[in-house]
DNA sequence: TTGTGGTGT
């Protein structure tokens, strides 16, 4: 699409056309891709006006810089008279009457009736009619009143009913139903949590699990629905809140696998406890912030956190096997005995997390079915009261499981969850309901554009001189193609107004609003344009550049927002009334065989189409220009490929394996290559993490091996896992580097910050360079993040207040060209790395207890920091900035500085002895994890040999020029040449060394 | 002498 070639031969000066020209046919409906009505009513032509009207063709051709147009014309709607030819009729009617005949039942809103679920039969009554008013009672009654107008409210008893007869429902809602915010409470109100009336009832204590693939979507649901419930806003809540003061201990003890007896115990502690504490029913659980308590009963959390809760049980027994010291591959993920319901939202996204827990969540239900049943068994077989002395309670639950996707992928789950029923598998039922967002007009090109970018440029032009008031945003691939429009854009944006001028000037009178020479007609207001307000978002931008994004935009000012897809799923951009659709997205590949990565522009799905499309209609009507044909737009595929077909296995298969699942034979919803799993299960054997069986041996997993185990304990990649471990067998030092060399590469982003402009570059490069370890990158690293603590830790004792400390902590990162926000994410992370390593017993030289520096000045720096962070002036900084704060009292502990009160002598003293440390056994303890991750010199010529590749040494490396003999590295990518980053300088007989280890392992 | 889409434990 994109990419196609097109002729451009007449694309002479008069044939020259915007890139959308034309209007929508008059009465057309225009639907909003994501808003897929059963029977879509036209009701909204007055919001065509936004291109309704006349041909309007605005003439860029005396702008010189925009030359390059390839004759593109109408866009859409050039049929005749039959409506809307754009492919949200025709696509969106399709997607809808598959669900109609699919029977799924839809549910709108203000419709009372219900239509029946497939498996909907006979069922009785719901229970817990009229007890909806005694749970709207503590609630703002406006906020009532808004959950009452949601599309999903009138289906809230056929929703219940639904998940009380099957185990999985399957819930195909689309933007703006309210899904995600009430079926929670509606089954919480349902009693899926326990009964309220029965306090002797232990399943009271069960939970229901929303999980999320992004944090800040967890965060804001689980607020959000507090809000709703007239519960404490879960952020606000701190950990001795949630936790009560000493009775916290037996709460966290009662949960149902527990004896009922203490839950018992639990919940007259309850009855004393503060309300703010009972009152916390919701709650969320993300990496680095837990708030959840004991009388959480909605827990919002991302899929990457319930996957290490499934790994609990596993985990356990891991552990006792570390000890006896055996391989082991018969264990078991965590039943999740805590939860009675499961919704897995977004399962459309499929990213890597969310297929492991629809797998695993799968696996689950049917074991904790099965474990009911044989409760009911026993039951029936022995009458007694008592078990084992305890009285006998309820039988365990079931694991409810709510599958949410806005695609109709939601068949491929329904299929999934398929349900033995009558001796034949059922799919699971699917509810269809209805979102509730403005119509979006859509247009495609007619032909395929050359330059996408170029057409992007002419389009936003376009839409900024011919229609109303409204915000743009323009989905393009990556930070350059960004970077590069905004300049063109902005220098733009200096010469409309006088572009404008000579324009009336030019045209005659009448010619104005366009009642001319049809050929010439174009819409030319007698207002000067608004000036444009050009906003780049990208990930790599950082939170505080983006705000401006969502600020509101000045009066007689057009905001313009140039995303990456990060604008598709992630951020929600308010205000933007017009789309402008690349239809290009860059995807990371990842080779097995060869380990290499790529990151490649591509063709969006046809679901990413319209997710981008309906951006648009957030908070009104809106159009949306696609930058390609709409036969373009039917070859693309529909979905985007699942990440678990696209990235390295290695994580995933280790997961797997360390909760007794074969990742051959692993239930997965996609499956991955046969090959490429074998690939990925040969280097977890070359880790040392599983023992392979001879081939075709067994179905069962393969064994985890006590090393692989603790691998699998590390929330790191196998491979970082690998070298702390590695480093942990060394000697405390090596391994307290390792554990902070990990943190690094495992933060989110390089430490190093690029400025865009020439001269900054400059600046940058020699702040680098002055920072630089002659071994190699990963010292470099090391010895920058020891010395942004030792900057820190002179923040903690000199600085007056935190926000003082933090501005001369930023001010050196922005000295030095570090992102001080990934600082701070590497920070986050060590400080659990230190936590996991303390718990795991990897002895590094900065735990507590574990070296002598601790008696040094241990506690004087510990009190410090305790200090700093009571005497917080109320500058809203995040809670890791305060984990940061701490972490660097706790780095003076460690006793690692020498740093003496305002001697500047002394940090040099403290970067020279940085710079004298050569890192070697660190280096060392990098290769057994890295033996295919090193090269030679090539003898015959520039580069380096990687087996039969020759790659060359990143430019952004500090070895790019030193070209030591023999080198280890992090990654493999192919851009312009295949590159190695993040490289340090080893020696041969140390590779000889790990080889043999490697070989020594695999041997057995 | 180069270039990094987006997530997550």
């Amino acid at each position: 699409m994109g990419k196609k070639k097109h002729r451009q031969a007449d694309a002479g000066p008069d044939s020259y056309k915007p890139v959308f020209a034309g209007s929508k046919s008059n009465g057309g409906a225009s639907i909003n891709p994501d808003l897929r009505l059963i029977a879509q009513e036209s009701d909204h032509d007055a919001a065509s006006a936004s291109t309704n009207g006349d041909d309007s063709s605005c003439d860029f051709r005396r702008k010189s810089h925009l030359t390059a147009i390839n004759g593109l014309h109408t866009a859409r709607n050039s049929s005749n008279g039959q409506g809307a030819q754009g492919w949200t009729n025709e696509d969106s009617s399709s997607v809808l009457k598959a669900a109609a005949q699919a029977g799924f039942a839809n549910f709108k809103a203000g419709s009372s009736g219900l239509s029946p679920t497939k498996n909907a039969s006979g069922a009785s009554a719901n229970p817990m009619k009229g007890k909806w008013k005694a749970l709207e009672r503590n609630v703002d009654t406006r906020i009532l009143e808004s959950r009452k107008e949601l599309p999903i409210w009138a289906g809230r008893d056929a929703i219940v009913k639904a998940v009380r007869e099957n185990d999985t429902v399957i819930l195909l809602g689309e933007t703006g139903s309210g899904k995600t915010t009430q079926i929670p409470q509606f089954l919480y109100e349902a009693g899926f949590c326990g009964a309220a009336s029965n306090s002797n009832d232990r399943s009271q204590n069960l939970l229901i699990g929303v999980t999320q693939p992004r944090r800040v979507a967890a965060i804001s649901l689980a607020r959000r629905v507090a809000q709703e419930m007239g519960c404490p806003d879960p952020q606000s809540l701190s950990h001795a809140v949630l936790h009560g003061s000493a009775k916290g201990s037996m709460w966290r003890k009662s949960t149902f696998t527990n004896g009922g007896a203490e839950t018992d115990g639990a919940a007259s502690a309850a009855a004393h406890a503060g309300p703010s504490k009972d009152d916390a029913l919701v709650g969320y659980s993300i990496r680095f912030d837990d708030r959840t308590g004991p009388s959480t009963r909605i827990k919002f959390m991302t899929d990457g956190f319930v996957l290490r809760e499934m790994m609990g049980r596993g985990l356990q027994t891991l552990a006792q096997m570390i000890e006896t010291n055996a391989g082991c591959r018969n264990l078991q993920p965590s039943l999740l005995s805590r939860y009675s319901v499961l919704i897995i939202d977004e399962a459309h996204e499929r990213t890597l997390d969310t297929d492991l827990v629809l797998g695993l969540a799968k696996s689950i239900q049917r074991d904790r079915k099965r474990r009911r049943l044989e409760w009911l068994q026993s039951k029936n077989n022995d009458a007694s009261t008592e078990v084992n002395g305890k009285a006998r309670d309820e039988a365990p639950p079931e694991l409810k499981i709510v599958v949410m996707s806005a695609t109709l992928d939601a068949q491929k789950f329904a299929d999934f969850f398929g349900q033995q029923s009558a001796g034949k598998i059922a799919p699971a039922p699917i509810l269809y309901v209805q979102g509730r967002q403005h119509a979006v007009d859509i247009c495609h090109t007619v032909d395929s554009c050359e330059d996408w970018a170029d057409a992007a440029l002419r389009t936003i032009l376009q839409v900024h001189l011919e229609n109303p008031p409204g915000d743009v945003l323009v989905f393009m691939t990556g930070q350059e193609e960004i970077e590069k429009l905004r300049s063109q854009l902005e220098s733009y944006g200096k010469e409309l107004k006088a572009w404008h001028e000579t324009k009336l000037e030019g045209a005659p009178a009448e010619d104005v609003n366009g009642a001319g020479n049809p050929n010439k007609r174009r819409r030319i207001s007698k207002q000067p344009p608004d000036d444009m307000l050009v906003l780049p978002m990208y990930a790599a931008l950082g939170s505080d550049a983006s705000m401006a994004v969502f600020q509101p935009t000045p009066p007689r000012t057009r905001k313009i927002v140039l995303a990456t897809n990060i604008a598709e799923t992630s951020v929600t951009i308010p205000g933007i009334k017009y789309v402008i659709d690349s239809g290009l997205s860059k995807v990371k590949k990842y080779s097995h065989a060869t380990g290499v990565e790529i990151l490649e522009s591509e063709p969006i799905s046809r679901s990413s189409a319209m997710q981008r499309a309906g951006r648009a209609g957030r908070d009104g009507p809106g159009t949306c220009f696609h930058l390609y044909t709409k036969h373009a737009f039917e070859g693309l595929a529909e979905s985007p490929t699942p990440d678990i077909l696209k990235v390295d296995l290695a994580n995933a298969c280790l997961q797997l394996c360390a909760v007794g699942r074969n990742p051959m034979s692993f239930d997965w919803l996609d499956a991955p290559a046969g090959d490429d799993i074998a690939q990925t299960m040969v280097r977890l054997m070359q880790l040392g993490a599983i023992i392979l069986e001879k081939a075709g041996e067994s179905q069962e997993a393969p064994a985890i091996s006590p090393l692989g185990a603790k691998m699998a304990m590390l929330p790191l990649s196998p491979s970082f896992a690998r070298v702390l471990l590695a480093a942990g067998q060394v000697s405390p030092t090596v391994a307290r580097q390792a554990r902070d060399l990990v943190a690094i590469l495992s933060a989110d982003r390089g430490m190093f910050f690029e400025p865009n402009d020439s001269e900054r570059k400059e600046q940058a490069s020699l702040a680098r360079a002055s920072l630089a370890h002659r071994s190699g990158d990963h010292a470099t690293f090391l010895s920058v993040l020891y010395q942004f603590i030792a900057i820190s830790e002179q923040a903690v004792k000199f600085a007056k207040t935190p926000k003082q400390g933090r501005e001369e902590v930023r001010a050196w990162c922005e000295k030095h060209f570090i992102h001080y926000r990934t600082m701070s994410n590497i920070f986050a992370i060590r400080q659990q790395l230190k936590r996991i390593c303390k718990q795991r017993g990897i002895v590094c030289d900065d735990e507590d207890g574990s070296s002598l520096h601790r008696k040094r000045d241990g506690s004087t720096a510990g009190s410090s920091s305790q200090d700093f962070n009571n005497d917080d002036d109320g500058d809203n900084g995040d809670g890791q900035d305060k984990a940061f704060f701490a972490g660097a009292g706790a780095a003076t502990a460690d006793g690692m500085f020498v740093s003496r009160p305002g001697q500047q002598a002394a940090m040099r003293a403290n970067w020279q002895t940085l710079q004298d440390e050569s890192y070697e056994q660190l280096r060392k303890a990098l290769l057994p994890a890295r033996t295919h991750q090193c090269a030679y010199r090539n003898p015959e010529g520039p580069g380096y040999k990687r087996g039969s590749d020759i790659v060359k040494i990143h430019p952004s490396s500090v070895l790019a020029h030193r070209q030591p003999d023999v080198i280890v590295f992090e990654e493999v990518v192919l851009t312009s040449q295949l590159f190695v980053r993040c490289v340090s300088a080893i020696e041969a007989s140390w590779l000889s060394e790990a080889i043999a280890g490697v070989r020594q392992i695999v041997a057995v």
